[in-house]
RNA sequence: GCGAGAGUGGCGGAAUUGGCAGACGCACUGGACUUAGGAUCCAGCGGUUUACGCCGUAGGGGUUCAAAUCCCCUCUCUCGCACCA
């Protein structure tokens, strides 16, 4: 008997499907469309078992919906832009581009050798100049559009990368890539308006019911959307003071105002002062302390009186004004009014310098069982509850005078509602070689000049030493900055930073459309023709980060013209990790599992097959090379049913339509249910991502047909045998396509496995002819029997009351009641005595 | 602290709607075949009990004829956010 021999059959049927152009597709009206995507890989060097589990998740997407009818969109690309590429180039000696085209070309080698079914006429590496080209050009028209704009800003600097990160590439003040701590520093940076969205960002996301909850929470959470009015305090030297608060109702507790460092009050209103001299020292320290470490200092609240004197202008009190390090200079106006009575932060203040409290709310009576009192509260009441002290709106429920507050506020021109937003401006400008050139040129006489159309791509020099400086290479490298100016010729010199690597993967799966197009960066027929992503799968790492700037570049695109729809992605699945040790795989904990030796040993069947049942797709996988063994040896087991009688198969005509007729006794009967019962699972398994489970029930289709081989079959149990192994050659080969190719093949079939329709079940034989009922008395299992399916209840019930085990548990019981759920349980309701 | 999710055999995990808890696989135990078994096949495999049975889905309470599933309380873990006024 031929023996299974993954390496063989692997290597053949990927060298017919790729020699058949097999997975390319092409806009077609005439047929549904499915446009599946997972996130692009980083060309590191090598693809880890993240990737493998990722891209079999998606691959069995594809097949299974190819089979169903639909025409699918399965691209694949590289993320080719980033810093590893210039580390590498600095520690070897090498190019980024000759390092990141290896990597490409060896990588590309692996993903084919797990057999997964790309159009690779589609392929896009985002360092191709005819990728980023085309990005330089949207970036010239959201300059034009406004939505670039150039300012200097402190910002987040990682002194190990010697670059600027995003506020989204900050975790926990350090580093998202490499751990180093963040400092800030005050920088001269391109910002993508991400802000303009915020609201419409924000609210899409209740509109996205594909996504998953905690993805949706993430996003809404970082965008911190929050409702609140910009109230007017008058200062007593005359001038304003804008603050922001969510809370009016507690305007009438205000007893003190507190400034930023940064705002430019805090220094002018000490000024010429006896406060000033500690003012301007609290200032200096609090500014020369980066973010991060002013974060840590959570529960220290530091500041300092100004001297000066704000009135609040409901109660017409004057209130102190402060510094202090713990307001935000970036969040609202930068400046809050203090209300330490409902405010734990403020109450945290006032303590430390003696400053009043005022109680405004009280908690309704019941709610709460204390009165609060401002001279005995040990910690702010930040509850709802009853207005006091305060004036007009007292015994007013304080969030139903919210609205009338507000109003009241601005009837007397005093302040105005607001929505503010946690969410800041993507910071784009990255001061390193390997990205997209900023197409922007400096010029003495004429400034900010964009690089005209006609000149683009500004392309990346290739030919540079990288060396670690403190700033970009490209600065160093006269040939790329020295440029004339495009509106006066004189000399003039080119930004030198390049784009953040995400604004790259914010639109690639819009390119996938029209990959090549030279006339624009997208097609807007083919665009629209796919769009939107039906199934995006990815890790939910870029929950905030990839996925966010995705949806505004998307909508960028929209205002463009080259996309109709607004949002990119409209369904999300988010894999979990993959584990071994109790720890994600990685170099440094030695826990790394190689692909390559994976498809060595077992082959890419078996590795997909792992990836695919160990757990479902969202949640993390624990590594277990055991279970590894028990896939292949599930796919030998797979081989061997067919290859032990493939004579006898390839001879067979199979009996696909499993018609009563053609069932002539039970155990034939039972293998047709088994396959109706399989196909339907599978099928409602694959809609939902349920991998695990549909491989499971193919499992127990195995066992099924093997226990019907065990004797003697006549014709007609054979033929309904190759129907029913054709049938699940057909419905494993999306999870493993090449064993399932080749044995197709095997058993007598001309065309491919993956050009056959995916298979439809009766429902009238996924229902046996006779079910197994729960015998339950007083809600105990006591015993089970088997009866024809559909019995009527009398019948049911006198089977059931004869059972000798039930008789036994009845005996000198009163019946009470019989609950009969139909073909699947009976309950008898009795007396206990 | 706030928000979200989870807790089921020795392990990974099943259980679309409240209806036989533990599918499928791993590990383990016994057996068959064998010169051999790390191959294959058969049987067993939640705990406890000689057995009938009793107990069992983190713990406690509740609703129901019936709860892993619904409700309340407690504990533990994971993830995200965290001076955002």
């Amino acid at each position: 008997m031929r023996l299974y021999d993954p390496k063989e059959i692997e290597e053949k049927w990927q060298k017919v499907w790729e020699d058949e152009n097999l997975f390319h597709v092409g806009e077609d009206a005439g047929k549904q469309k499915y446009y599946l995507l997972e996130m692009f890989p980083y060309p590191s060097g090598r693809i880890h078992m993240g990737h493998v589990r990722n891209y079999s998740i998606g691959d069995v997407i594809a097949r299974y919906k190819r089979m169903k009818g639909y025409n699918v969109l399965h691209p694949m690309g590289w993320d080719a832009f980033g810093m590893p590429a210039e580390n590498a180039a600095i520690q070897h000696g090498t190019q980024p581009a000759v390092w990141t085209y290896d990597n490409i070309a060896y990588m590309k080698t692996q993903l084919k050798r797990l057999g997964f079914g790309y159009d690779w006429a589609r392929e896009l590496a985002t360092c191709d100049v005819e990728y980023y080209g085309w990005e330089q050009w949207v970036f010239l028209k959201m300059y034009e559009k406004g939505l670039v704009y150039r300012k200097n800003a402190p910002v987040n600097y990682c002194k190990l990368c010697s670059t600027v990160l995003a506020n989204e590439q900050v975790e926990d003040g350090r580093c998202w890539r490499c751990g180093e701590e963040v400092v800030q520093n005050e920088l001269t940076q391109w910002f993508f308006a991400i802000t303009k969205y915020a609201d419409e960002l924000y609210e899409y996301a209740n509109k996205l019911p594909g996504w998953p909850e905690r993805v949706l929470n993430m996003q809404k959470n970082w965008i911190g959307k929050s409702h609140g009015v910009e109230v007017d305090f008058p200062l007593e030297r005359g001038g304003l003071l804008r603050i922001f608060t969510t809370r009016p109702d507690t305007l009438y507790g205000v007893t003190f105002m507190v400034l930023a460092p940064e705002h430019e009050l805090a220094t002018e209103l000490a000024h010429a002062t006896p406060y000033e001299k500690e003012v301007l020292s609290f200032v200096q320290k609090a500014r020369s302390q980066d973010r991060s470490f002013r974060l840590e200092l959570s529960g220290s609240k530091e500041g300092v009186f100004t001297g000066a004197y704000a009135i609040n202008p409901l109660t017409n009190q004057r209130v102190p004004i402060y510094v202090s390090n713990f307001v935000l200079a970036e969040y609202g106006t930068g400046a809050i009014m203090s209300v330490p009575a409902h405010d734990q932060r403020d109450f945290e203040f006032a303590k430390a310098y003696g400053l009043p409290i005022v109680v405004t709310i009280m908690p309704e009576v019941g709610a709460e069982d204390k009165v609060i009192d401002a001279a005995s509260m040990e910690a702010a009441y930040e509850g709802d509850g009853i207005m006091v002290n305060s004036g007009p709106f007292n015994g007013r429920q304080n969030r139903e005078a919210i609205p009338e507050i507000i109003a009241y506020l601005e009837g007397r021109g005093i302040g105005k509602g607001r929505v503010n937003y946690r969410l800041r401006d993507w910071g784009i400008s990255r001061q390193r070689y390997w990205g997209a050139p900023i197409p922007i040129i400096y010029c003495e006489s004429c400034g900010v000049v964009p690089v005209p159309y006609k000149d683009l791509p500004v392309k990346l020099p290739l030919d540079l030493q990288i060396k670690m400086v403190g700033k970009s290479p490209l600065s160093d490298y006269p040939a790329f900055y020295r440029v004339n100016c495009p509106t006066c010729g004189r000399e003039a010199r080119r930004e030198t930073d390049t784009m953040d690597t995400f604004v790259e993967s914010s639109w690639y799966f819009l390119r996938y459309a029209c990959p090549g197009y030279d006339q624009a960066p997208l097609d807007r027929k083919r665009v629209d023709y796919w769009m939107p992503v039906d199934q995006y799968i990815g890790g939910i790492e870029h929950a905030v980060l990839h996925l966010l700037y995705s949806r505004f570049f998307n909508r960028v695109m929209h205002e463009l013209g080259f996309v109709s729809v607004k949002e990119p992605f409209a369904n999300l699945l988010t894999q979990g990790m993959v584990i071994k040790d109790g720890a994600k795989m990685s170099k440094s904990k030695g826990n790394v599992v190689d692909p390559d030796y994976l498809i060595q040993r077992y082959g890419a069947d078996t590795a997909r097959l792992f990836c695919l049942f160990a757990s479902p797709p969202e949640k993390d996988l624990d590594w277990n090379d055991k279970g590894v063994e028990g896939c292949y040896r599930f796919l030998q087991r797979v081989w061997r049913l067919v290859i032990e009688r493939v004579d006898t198969l390839k001879e067979t005509l199979p009996t696909i339509e499993q018609d009563s007729a053609s069932v002539e006794n039970k155990e034939m009967s039972r293998l047709v249910h088994m396959m109706h019962k399989t196909i339907k699972k599978v099928t409602e398994d694959a809609e939902r991502f349920h991998l695990n489970t549909a491989i499971a029930s193919i499992m127990e289709l195995v066992n099924a047909i093997y226990k019907f081989v065990e004797v003697e079959r006549n014709d007609g149990e054979l033929r309904l045998l190759k129907g029913v192994i054709e049938h699940l050659i057909v419905i494993l080969s999306p999870f493993c396509p090449h064993i399932t190719e080749e044995l197709w093949q095997a058993v007598g079939n001309k065309g491919y496995v993956i050009d056959h329709p995916w298979p439809a079940y009766n429902e009238a034989y996924v229902q046996e002819e006779r079910v197994t009922v729960a015998v339950q008395v007083n809600g105990k299992l006591r015993d089970t029997c088997e009866v024809e399916r559909d019995l009527d209840e009398t019948a049911l019930k006198q089977v059931v009351l004869s059972l000798e085990k039930v008789k036994k548990h009845l005996e000198n019981r009163e019946i009470r009641k019989v609950i009969v759920i139909p073909n699947k349980l009976v309950n008898i309701v009795c007396d206990t005595n």
